[in-house]
DNA sequence: GACATATTGTTTAGCGATGAACTAAACTAG
DNA sequence: CTAGTTTAGTTCATCGCTAAACAATATGTC
C-alpha cells in the first residue's frame, strides 16, 4: 500500500469518525435537553444570546451553515415556542428581523445546565488538553470545508 | 472563569466543529458521488464490501449506529438501484439478509475513485500527521459516547 | 422612470434520522 | 402445549437538511 492510499485511508476514517461522533453527540443533546428542544433550535437560541439580537434569517442560516430554507423551518418552531420573536425590518421590506425573547433566554440557560453534566462526565474519560489539541486540526478541516463549497 | 468551565466550553467548541464537519463533509461526498448516491447509502456498500456478505438488516444499523427504521429505507433505496439483494434468511423466519449485487461493488468502487481527488485536496492544506494525531482523540470520544448510549 | 438583476424569504420534494406502534416469528417458562 | 417475552423488520409522524422554483422587494443602469 503506497504512502498516498495510506493517507487517504486515514482521511476516510477521519470523517467517518467524524459522522458518528456528530450522529451519537446529537441525539445525546437532544435528550438530555428540556421538552423536545432540537440541536438546531438551541443553536440559533445560542448564537442569538452570544452574538446578538435583530439578525436576519438569512444572516443567522450563513453564520450556521446552513440553506434559508432549512433556517426558516427551525425559526418557526423557535415562534410557534414563543423562544423567539421575528418581525418585518423597517428598512428592507423583503426581511425581517430575529429578537430573542425572555423565554429564548431562559431555555437557552436550562439547555446548556441540562447538557454540562454530559460534558463533565466526558471530561472525567477524555482529558480536556486531548481536546483542545485535536480543536485546531478540526478548525483547520472546517474551514477548508467552507471555502471549497463558495 | 473557572477551568472547568472554560474545559466545559472546549468541548462545546470540539462538538460545534465536528457537527459542522460532518454537515459540510457529507454535503461534499454527496456532490461528488456518482448520480444520486447518498452517503448513508455508500456507507452500506462499503460496509459489506469490507466486512463480508449475508448480513442482516438489522446487524447492519447496529454497526453502523443507525435504527433498524432508517435501515429499512436506505437497503429499500439500495434494492430499487439493483445494488444490493435482499433475500429471507432460511434459518430464521423474521429475518433477511442482505447480499451485494456485482453492480453494488462497482458503485462502491466508483464511489471511493469520485472522492479520493477532494482527498488528496484536503491533504494538500491539512498534513496528514495532523489527521493521523487526531483519530485516537475522535475514536475515543466516539468510543464514550457509544458505550453510553446502551 | 423603466427594465434587468440581486437579494430575502417561503414552499416543496427527496433523503436521512429518531422513536414509537405494530406484525410476525422465535424462544422460554410453566 | 400454552402463555409470555424477546427479536426482526416495517410503518408513521416529526424533525432537519438540501436544492430548486417561486414571490416580493431592492438596487443598478440606461
Amino acid at each position: 500500500m503506497s504512502a498516498d492510499s495510506k493517507d487517504t485511508e486515514a482521511v476516510f476514517g477521519f470523517f467517518n469518525e467524524i459522522g458518528i461522533i456528530s450522529q451519537l453527540s446529537g441525539n445525546a443533546f437532544e435528550k438530555a435537553m428540556p421538552q423536545g428542544m432540537t440541536l438546531a433550535q438551541f443553536s440559533v437560541l445560542n448564537h442569538l444570546c452570544r452574538l446578538g439580537d435583530g439578525w436576519s434569517p438569512h444572516r443567522i442560516a450563513r453564520a450556521m451553515q446552513v440553506t434559508k430554507g432549512a433556517m426558516t423551518g427551525t425559526l418557526k418552531h423557535l415562534e410557534a415556542k414563543g423562544l423567539v420573536v421575528i418581525t418585518p425590518d423597517e428598512t428592507d421590506g423583503r426581511a425581517k428581523r430575529v429578537t430573542i425573547a425572555s423565554e429564548g433566554r431562559v431555555m437557552r440557560d436550562a439547555c446548556i445546565e441540562a447538557i454540562a453534566p454530559m460534558m463533565q462526565a466526558l471530561l472525567k474519560h477524555i482529558p480536556a488538553s486531548d481536546i483542545t489539541a485535536a480543536l485546531p486540526v478540526l478548525a483547520a478541516v472546517r474551514a477548508w470545508l467552507d471555502e471549497r463549497r463558495n
